[in-house]
RNA sequence: GCCGGAGUGGCGAAAUUGGUAUACGCACCAGACUCAAAAUCUGGCGGGCUUUGCGCCCAUGACGGUUCGAGUCCGUCCUCCGGCACCA
């Protein structure tokens, strides 16, 4: 083999050897502990991004830990492959989003193989294939038996220009993103699953995930379901049989109240209309029109609302409310109405003021008065019987109350909806449903599945779902009566197909049921899932939903399909914006200047000298700070660069694209590139074995093999994957410090040579795999890492024992000499060999002391005085 | 506004979970090798003082506190990032 470090060359060498002999095939063993190791699966866009280059850097390097630790892993990967973008290239370019989908797949896949990442290819499945999606079906279909999917009417964005609807994002701003034009809300019947269903356990049980996911996404969970607790609470109103209910959680603050307000789709506001006034019926169309608008975020919006002429009855103060409609009661929250406390909630207090309605304190903090509105909780005044009980009693009375007299309850909602799943699209998995004139929405029978996309359909951009065009796919006959029928149009959000891919990967080509309930027994949970932070809530949270729905069908019998979760950063890229051209520049265009420092002084325009700026900015064309992973690989080689991605930050932060680092890695590789060539001859002709002699240099580098060993595995198994690179650096300048030449070398000392090569290499495996296993092979004689089934390597708490370990010796906590003793040393010889230290005597001398010993860690001596 | 998270050299970052702050890498500086460059190797690299004694002082966003000892724990504040946002 050539002694030259030559990545692309080896790189290429080992992935076909990966290839043709299956190394990362793996089947079920039940004597074998399993770990699943996944990586949330990409859209096939046609390019890899570095994004995904390290998401699957971490993901492969924890697998190679596991399996050489003799873990059966299965690290699988698949295709999000359903979705906007290849209906898109269907609309501008013409081509079949098939086509385009599967060109792009093959693409990536090449991609990914140069990386060599070892995933199990025999399991890849793809969204878009009807053996995929016929299991979305599949699923629905069950969940339409046990009540968990509906068809209700709906709003969704529409732009009447396009005639086209559009999801909250491309409405952003209530724009049309495509041609601009204001963005209306229409009401259509769209499918739902009830996700609300679960709220409670999706919640609660999240007490047994706590450990493993980080902090960040079950707070953002925990708010997305946004549990509250409170109470309904009935108003009569006056002169009529009708009532309104609230939902609140003050419901401590009632007689506060100085008025109800309703949202303006409000029931009871159809009920009022006809006898109000044109004045009032125009304010309530106003805030109609208003809240038909997509939410702008970002905007406070001034509230306003009409006083309807109505009155509600406060049931416990008897007293009489006006009924108003207000712009900032929403219909999808709650009851759809609230009871208005002024003094004590912010929003209602901001109404009221507007308005000039009453604004009446009913509850005061312990002591001192407040300023309004107070919303804290404090004690009860003006209210009733309840005067004088603290707000938390108040609450509890005052609910039992109203439920003993019929009138109310305690109450629990939830900010959590239901999953509108229907999309007017054609690039997703058809909503198996057909409507008949006599039977009405009828599911398709199972045994029809899947209902297949047409081969092609007009993609014109405009009008309804392109499905709603083709005859030959909705038009067919009731699966009940038999009589002609219409199938449904729609196609399924994409977030259904990712919900449960990852079950589908553990039993790839089953074609009677999702998955194999044995398979996923042994598989399932997921050990580990690695993605981005941007799926913190939906895409987590449906799968979470989904595995419970699983679970109540039998599929599976635990609660939570995940248990570590861990959320790479971005990858960032350095972009440079020249002032004088006002557009972004390529880094070759830009001059830097230093001072002696090294920090940046100036960056400027080669040409013309002019200004440039500096930042650091996620990677995008338009900014010319993208780094293509091809381009990378092409120059550095796959190990540099993926060694590189898990050494420049862990893996929760943002990592910044240098390239400077990324040279770093190649020097590292190179570096031990070349020390095992240097040794190779020597050790391979040496037989010795650990029981001659050691040398003081053999020793010592015996002592670094075995901390390093130590050392990594502990970072790996707290889940740290940046440290661990450092520690292999360390290893190799301790290598290349030895100090012996492989001519003169003793017995002992190649043998700690060779045990240093050995492990750095395995323990090098899971970040630069290719040039382990070259190098592996060179060594042993093998073919491999993983042909000779070599495990990780074990270290000897014996051997990695420092000899003698250095103590700082603080005099009033700071550090004022050192001293050296063997590890374990008592605490009282190490106080006589501090107080003996001629330093320290100085400080110590006549005075009055008080010695503090940390075995093996330091002595720390008080002097008082 | 509410809820989270984070502030350590010129930069990315370490710190055995309360025990020698700045490991490792990048950048930078100096030297060796070379006709020269690249590569490689050697040394230096938080700031200040310095009688050059590896000696002292100051440094982990700011100010307090607890402790023999605080980057780490507690309190107050400042800054930045992320999520949600009229949620009753």
């Amino acid at each position: 083999m050539d002694e030259k470090y030559f990545a692309q060359k080896i790189e290429r060498k080992w992935q076909q050897r990966w290839n043709e002999t299956g190394a990362f095939k793996v089947s079920k063993e039940d004597s074998k502990q399993k770990f699943y190791c996944l990586e949330m699966l990409p859209y096939p866009s046609g390019r890899l991004h570095m994004g995904h280059v390290r998401n699957y850097s971490i993901g492969d390097a924890i697998s190679w830990y596991k399996r050489l630790k003799g873990f059966n892993v299965i690290h699988p990967i698949g295709w999000d492959s359903f979705g906007q973008p290849a209906e898109q290239a269907a609309i501008k370019q013409g081509v079949n989003p098939r086509d385009w989908t599967e060109d792009n797949i093959d693409q990536m896949r090449k991609q990914l193989q140069a990386l060599g990442i070892g995933y199990d290819w025999s399991r890849e499945v793809a969204a878009h294939r009807p053996d995929y999606y016929k299991f979305d079906q599949w699923f629905f279909l069950k969940m339409l038996e046990m009540g968990l999917a509906y068809r209700k009417d709906s709003e969704v964005n529409w732009c009447p220009k396009c005639e086209t609807t559009l999801s909250n994002e491309q409405a952003s701003g209530g724009a049309c993103w495509r041609c601009g034009f204001q963005v209306e809300k229409s009401t259509r019947p769209q499918w739902f699953l009830k996700i609300t269903e679960y709220a409670e356990q999706l919640l609660s049980d999240m007490d047994e995930i706590e450990e493993g996911w980080p902090e960040n996404v079950l707070t953002m969970q925990r708010n997305w379901i946004g549990r509250s607790d409170g109470a309904r609470v009935r108003f009569a109103v006056g002169g009529s049989d009708s009532s309104i209910e609230v939902f609140t959680t003050r419901i401590d603050t009632i007689y506060g109240a100085n008025a109800i307000v309703v949202a303006p789709n409000h029931p009871i506001v159809f009920e009022f209309e006809d006898g109000l006034s044109e004045d009032i019926k125009a304010k309530i169309e106003e805030i109609r029109a208003e809240q038909a608008l997509p939410v702008d975020y970002g905007v406070e919006v001034e509230k306003s609302g009409v006083d309807t002429g109505k009155t509600a009855i406060n049931p416990f103060s008897g007293e009489e409310l006006p009924i108003w409609v207000g712009n900032y009661v929403l219909m999808s929250y709650g009851t759809g109405a609230v009871m208005s406390v002024p003094a004590h909630d912010s929003r209602d207090h901001e109404f009221a003021v507007r308005y000039g309605l009453p604004i009446k304190a009913v509850v005061k903090p312990e002591n001192d008065d407040a300023e309004l509105p107070f919303s804290e909780y404090g004690v009860l005044v003006d209210s009733g019987d309840f005067s004088g009980l603290a707000s938390k009693d108040a609450k509890e009375r005052m609910a039992s109350l109203a439920e003993s007299e019929g009138f109310g309850a305690a109450s629990t909602t939830f900010r959590l909806r239901d999953w509108g799943i229907s999309r007017q699209r054609f690039w997703g998995a058809p909503i198996p449903i057909v409507y008949c004139q006599t039977c009405g929405e009828i599911g398709v029978p199972f045994e029809d599945l899947p209902v297949e996309l047409p081969e092609s359909a007009p993609f014109t951009g405009v009008g309804e779902s392109p499905l709603a065009k083709v005859p030959e796919f909705y038009e067919t006959n009731c699966p009940r009566c038999g009589e002609a029928a219409r199938r449904e149009t729609d196609t399924m959000d994409t977030f259904v197909d990712s919900c449960w891919y990852y079950f589908r990967y553990l039993d790839p080509k089953n074609e009677n049921a999702p998955f194999s309930v044995d398979e996923a027994a042994y598989w399932m949970p997921v050990d580990l899932y690695i993605g981005g932070i941007d799926h913190a809530v939906m895409h987590l949270l449906y799968t979470r939903f989904w595995t419970k729905v699983m679970r109540d069908i039998g599929l599976v019998e635990f609660h939570e399909p995940v248990t570590r979760l861990l959320t790479q950063g971005m990858v960032v890229g350095e972009s440079f914006y020249s002032k004088e051209r006002e557009c972004y520049v390529t880094a070759d265009e830009v001059e830097i200047s230093r001072a002696a420092s090294g920090k940046i002084e100036k960056a400027t325009l080669r040409e013309t000298g002019g200004p440039v700026r500096l930042a650091v900015e996620k990677m995008g064309k338009s900014k010319l700070n993208g780094v293509d992973p091809d381009d990378m690989i092409a120059k550095y080689g796959s190990d540099a660069v993926r060694l590189f991605v898990m050494f420049a930050a862990p893996v929760e932060n943002e990592l910044v694209w240098q390239e400077s680092g990324i040279e770093g890695a190649v020097r590292f590789l190179q570096r031990v590139w070349r020390f095992v060539f240097k040794w190779r001859d020597a050790v391979a002709d040496s037989s010795a074995d650990s029981s001659v002699e050691e040398s003081a240099a053999s020793r010592k580098l015996r002592q670094k093999t075995h901390q390093t060993i130590r050392k990594i595995s502990e970072s790996f198994e707290n889940g740290q994957f940046n440290t661990p690179v450092a520690s292999l650096m360390e290893l190799s300048n301790a290598m290349h410090d030895f100090g012996v030449e492989p001519e003169s070398a003793t017995d002992s000392e190649l043998f700690a040579v060779k045990e240093s090569i050995k492990s750095l290499l395995l323990l090098m495996a899971p970040y630069a795999p290719h040039t382990s296993e070259e190098l592996w092979a060179e060594v042993t004689g093998t073919d491999g890492i993983l042909a000779s089934g070599a495990r990780y390597p074990e270290f000897d708490p014996e051997i990695a024992k420092d000899d003698e370990i250095e103590i700082p010796v603080q005099v009033n906590g700071k550090l004022r000499s050192r001293i050296y003793a063997a590890p374990g040393t008592d605490n009282s010889e190490l106080e006589r060999l501090a107080l003996a230290d001629e330093k320290i005597g100085e400080y110590t001398e006549g005075k009055e002391i008080r010695v503090i010993v940390v075995p093996n860690r330091l002595v720390n001596i008080v002097v008082k005085g």
